[in-house]
RNA sequence: UGGGGUGUGGUGCAAUGGUAGCACACCGGCCUUUGGAGCCGAGAAUGGAGGUUCGAAUCCUCCCGCCCCAGCCA
């Protein structure tokens, strides 16, 4: 699997990996995990992590196993696990039969930590947690042992098995490695092992009564898996020393932590805290709203497994905490469906056109392109009729220099059918709406050429009245107005920034007929519009709702946008 | 304040003593039956100050900025 790995950038952990390797350091193994714990959904930072460990693994010819990491039982929950799996599998990952749960080495562990015991390197403190706070006092002074510190082999067996045993209360004995009071390093200053929880457990239920903390189970489930690197997020760097600590006390194979870090975009929010808060506080309609972070948000936006994996191949891995831009995504969704969406004709603000020489009754199929990166995927008919709806932005009575698209007396291109030129301009009489447009077209001009060879500036979709299917079309936007949306004024909240605009919803939308049987999540470029898919919630073939993916480049948005800073 | 980590164009990642490169973004042009796609081009960076060296993003010294750690969360 080498020849893969020449094709990826390089990275810090790959050559880690690559010495390893040369060294043999892992009998030349290479087996990674990704370890969430249950307890929300997976987004895109998680993702990250996910191509990572599964993609070392693919890329040496190893293996990467899925752990959960469930050792509180009061915040997990099997609904969270049941979702991970699925988007993972969606990611395109494959786990085999490596299904592991750290619930699963809790007798293990349990017997790691009477080893401990034995060894007078762990006994129960009976501090509150105020105390143990003020023991292990500031970052800048040394801290003080316990009281409890020099109990007796016997008598810490004994506790410790009666905190098993369900005897004490919640908070009041834990279980502590007996380390270094003084270190500069807080991790080491008598970490906590275990601490009492009488909470049910979504899997062990009420076998247990003391549960693990992190610190004490990830290593030695790592080690217990034989996993050879050990890859997690910056903020467990002060980890390593114990989590190295642990694994030479208890004498068992010795994982290597790489730490590297968290996967960032602008314009939206990753922590669980602020996801929660726009949930619930009704700001999205659920963790898999299309604007949402979340897998299960993406995908039901319409974006690929193949985009975000290239996302997370391209940004690269590194110990510096940055902030991928958001227009990175929108590349790799837009570079993926433009070689595989079909396109199709779709009119989001329908305008009525008359062609006023076109007969009444007559229809015809016309040739359209299905996908012109794609020349295997055929063409397609699309029926051309007298009256037809347009887009509203594609006619301006008074047009400004740069707009080149339809205007009195102007001519332009229907999408491979006709040239047809705007003769009259039908109002509202009381509100000056334009309401419909009377045209005339060139018969000659079938199939887009004309035969004396005169030319047109624009090119424009279109969809006739009578075949067009109604639809609904969401037009998703950035959630957030500020690439920081955390950056607000002292007493403002964050949710200021939420985007007003990041849901528009049209109603009554008009698209090709040949999308009257879309299958829900199938993807399709608007033509001159944007990527599309179908809404795998709300969508039913009696009702398509299109959720836009993402628009398509828009030069004309561009000079638009120019002219508004010049006038302004 | 103690400890750990980290600084390369606007953003993200390369370059481990030898011409600072790639992608995204931005700007200009070409092409075009999608103002799409594609193609071409331009601008733009080594946090700072010293030092070692023929030569420093890379090695040394000092300084500065940013991130993480005082949960019985992970």
């Amino acid at each position: 699997m080498s020849t893969n790995e020449i094709s990826t950038p390089s990275n810090f952990i790959k050559k880690i990996i690559d010495e390893d390797i040369a060294k043999s350091t892992f009998g030349g193994r290479v087996h990674t995990r990704f370890p969430p714990e249950p307890n929300g959904y997976l987004h895109i930072g998680h993702a990250k992590s996910i191509c990572l460990n599964f993609g070392l693994a693919q890329g040496y010819g190893g293996l990467c196993n899925l752990r959960f990491d469930d050792t509180n039982p009061t915040t997990e929950e099997a609904e969270y696990v049941k979702a991970m799996k699925e988007d993972i599998r969606w990611l395109g990952f494959d786990w085999q039969d490596r299904e592991f749960y750290t619930s699963d080495y809790f007798d293990q562990l349990y017997e790691f930590a009477m080893q401990l015991i034995k060894e007078g390197k762990a006994y129960v403190d009976s501090l509150s947690p105020e105390e143990i706070k003020e023991h292990r006092g500031p970052w800048n002074e040394p801290g003080k042992g316990s009281p409890y510190r020099n109990r007796s082999v016997e008598e810490n067996l004994q506790l410790f098995e009666r905190m098993r045993a369900g005897e004490f209360k919640d908070g009041t004995q834990t279980l502590r490695a007996k380390i270094d009071m003084t270190s500069s390093n807080m991790n080491l200053r008598d970490p906590i092992l275990y601490r009492i929880i009488h909470a049910k457990h979504y899997r062990t239920g009420n076998r247990w009564c003391i549960y693990p903390t992190y610190d004490f189970a990830h290593g030695q489930s790592d080690s217990i898996e034989g996993i050879t690197h050990s890859i997690c997020t910056l903020e467990f760097e002060d980890h390593r020393p114990l989590y190295d600590w642990f694994l030479d006390a208890l004498k068992i194979h010795h994982s290597k932590q790489i730490e590297f870090a968290r996967f960032n975009l602008n314009y939206t929010v990753m922590s669980k805290r602020k996801l929660i808060e726009l949930v619930e506080g009704g700001h999205v309609s659920g963790w898999n709203d299309p604007r949402m972070p979340t897998l299960t948000g993406m995908r039901r936006r319409g974006y690929t497994p193949e985009a975000i994996r290239n996302l997370c191949e391209k940004t690269g891995v590194s110990k510096v905490n940055s902030v991928i831009d958001a227009a990175m995504l929108e590349d790799c969704v837009r570079e993926d469906l433009n070689k595989r969406a079909p396109r199709v004709l779709a009119v989001l603000n329908p305008l009525r056109v008359v062609i006023e020489n076109y007969p009444e009754s007559e229809v015809e199929y016309i040739d359209a392109i299905n996908n012109p990166e794609d020349p295997s995927a055929g063409t397609r008919k699309v029926p051309f009729s007298r009256v037809l709806y347009i887009e509203r932005d594609d006619f301006m009575e008074d047009p400004p220099p740069k707009f080149y698209r339809l205007a009195p007396g102007r001519e332009v291109r229907l999408r491979y059918a006709y040239f047809i030129k705007c003769v009259g301009v039908t109002k509202d009489k009381k509100t000056g709406e334009i309401v419909e447009l009377r045209c005339t077209y060139d018969p000659e001009t079938r199939g887009g050429q004309a035969p004396d060879g005169r030319k047109v500036n624009a090119t424009i979709h279109w969809v006739s009245a009578d075949h067009a299917v109604e639809a609904e079309v969401r037009l998703y936007d950035r959630l957030f107005l500020k690439e920081d949306p955390t950056d607000v004024p002292e007493g403002v909240d964050w949710k200021a920034n939420i985007n007003p605009n990041s849901l528009v919803t049209l109603n009554s939308c008009q698209v090709e007929p040949s999308l009257a049987g879309a299958e829900p999540g199938s993807r399709y470029q608007f033509e001159r519009l944007g990527y599309f898919c179908v809404d795998s919630v709300d969508s039913s073939p009696g009702k398509l709702v299109f959720n836009r993916t993402v628009s398509l480049r828009d030069q004309w948005a561009k000079v638009l946008k120019a002219e508004k800073w010049r006038t302004a």
